[in-house]
DNA sequence: TTGAAAGCGCTAACAC
DNA sequence: GTGTTAGCGCTTTCAA
């Protein structure tokens, strides 16, 4: 390994001239800079990292905390939204590390030992509920940090998300246009903040159409396709004159439609569908769902970008809404499926 | 910030003493041990694993290369793979540092600066084609290296992947089994290993089955859908007879059944259609797909593992086949799809 | 404009 | 069993 004590020999000057010359400081001879750097190229000289933290005692990093990191996941967030971070963190030159919370691998490390023995300057945290034991963790710890769709915020912690709120009235909306006026809400669970907040949205939407919101039309699935599939089937069956559903996910919504199916029933004919995120498959199901679109990938980006800011006490909002596309296909709107024709 | 200062000075002994104390040596005495780990967790301290790694010469950790991170891939390959390998990393307690060669990403960094200016120790290569320039950067240097899908090895590279050619038999002879004799071979792009060695692995089972190669039946798509569906409608029209497709991937099967869809035929009636890869979609699209599955996670987990051992020159295999999955579904076979009687 | 010296937090000979 | 000393590779006062 070639050191700065190397090239400092090399070239005949101190280390400490090297450390200047490579750092870019303008106190240096211009030609004892440049002798340096061919020397130092020559060399092959790499800077260590590690040396270079802990004298400067600043690791140059963020912890990106996930719940889990889903070895057959069903969608890509994981994935986009750590393209978004590592893309900014890449652009700043900070290092990503990922600490997931995974009750699987039996936590040998709390987050706050994985915190401080990295020296990690802030976190991003993403898809952790209000009531994780990690949860209350982040938000009594004073490191900066931005949670990804919980809206919480104070002096050291943003939040963010599209607004889930707006996009849900949108959602029903859409619903309400089509004629529909039995429209049923799919929701996650409680513990989830974007559950409360699209089934408010949602609540919202209801009443300011007229329509009654009405307590049998609101299931929870717990975000899971099964579960979505076995309640949606039991409430066809008990509220047969559902003609539209809300589902506050695609995967839940794609369980629906299995329901609506297994019940006899078409869609979008007589039950419309509406689901949440976009995930990948929602496109090529058949028939394919109307949803809204989140962009992980940028959320991830700007959630490390606004941890950059906060860690640097720049005064910027510690929320932010991130733009959503509402996306209509076939599971609302009449079909022009391609496949129709051929199988 | 505490340290092994402030817990030395608290439990009155010297610096060094914590540290055996701590990192469980055995020459110290029970009673002083005991009374440091008071100490230490009354002062809450947690040592700083970069201190640590400076002084040790030796980073704990891994780089994980990829060709890009995608942030709306259709598959959740990198994902999947980072799972298996995270899951082994924390099992030795050791750090992923992710490096994307992307090249929107300007690349500021050569791949060298980057493992060295981190003291990675070694190295998991995936989705990098043989013609990159990384790939010959990677064999060259000596560093400890475990590719994925790419078959390489000398005395510091490993390899892991499927058995491709034994996959991509068993698929053709699927295929023949079923009847058909016409059988084509959709596959991806010379560059990458996998695709000549599923190539190869068609070939050599046609050929076995006694039935003839013909080069008009062979086509490439880049692993891509769009340019598979352009391919393969072009195939059919020039080559009705045609009744069986092999894919080289799941996306460009997927590509193909639009295709076949296009051209007024029926899948599976018409032409059949096997994949490989199994990634999500393939399940969820109509007709679901007949495919090879690969287990991702599986692969990043023994791939992390391998190089753990390259690592301390354990004399372990340097190529590792991980079982893969032969999966029938609609795409090849009679369909039962629910979906088809209710829509 | 340059260098000497101190020190970041920790580990590892070596002595006691 | 425990402490002293040196040092990992780098940056940063402070002097010269």
């Amino acid at each position: 390994m070639v050191t700065i004590k190397d090239v400092a020999r090399m070239a005949g000057v101190s280390v400490t001239t090297v450390s200047r010359a490579l750092n870019g400081y303008s106190d240096i001879n211009e030609k004892t800079r440049l002798h340096i750097l061919n020397i130092a190229s020559e060399l092959d000289f790499t800077p260590s990292i590690t040396a270079r933290r802990l004298v400067k005692r600043e690791s140059r990093s963020f912890g990106y905390i996930v719940s889990s990191i889903e070895p057959s996941s069903k969608h890509t967030i994981f994935q986009d939204t750590l393209a978004g971070v590592y893309k900014f963190s890449r652009e700043i030159d900070y290092q990503i590390l990922i600490f997931a919370v995974d009750p699987l691998l039996q936590q040998k490390k709390s987050y706050l030992q994985f915190v401080r023995e990295h020296g990690v300057e802030g976190i991003i945290v993403q898809g952790i509920r209000t009531d994780d034991a990690y949860y209350a963790e982040v938000m009594n710890s004073k490191l900066p940090c931005v949670l990804i769709d919980i809206p919480a915020q104070n002096v050291h912690v943003g939040s963010v998300s599209i607004d889930n709120y707006t996009a849900s009235r949108d959602a029903v909306a859409h619903l309400a246009s089509l004629g529909h006026k039995n429209i049923a809400c799919i929701n996650g669970k409680d513990a989830a903040a974007v559950s409360v907040i699209r089934y408010q949205g949602y609540v919202s939407m209801i009443r300011e159409l007229g329509l009654a919101v009405k307590t049998e039309y609101i299931v929870t699935a717990d975000f899971n396709e099964d579960v979505a599939y076995v309640k949606v089937k039991e409430l066809i069956e008990k509220c047969p004159e559902i003609t539209a559903l809300f589902c506050a996910s695609d995967l839940m919504a794609i369980g629906a439609l299995r329901a609506i199916s297994d019940c006899g029933r078409k869609v979008p004919e007589d039950v419309a569908v509406f689901g949440f995120d976009d995930i990948l498959i929602s496109s090529y199901i058949t028939p394919p769902l109307s949803t809204i679109r989140q962009d992980f990938s940028r959320m991830g980006y700007d959630a490390a970008q606004m941890l950059y800011e906060i860690l640097n006490g720049n005064n910027v909002p510690h929320t932010k809404a991130v733009p959503y596309e509402i996306i209509i296909r076939e599971s609302t709107t009449p079909s022009k499926n391609p496949y129709k024709n051929s199988l």
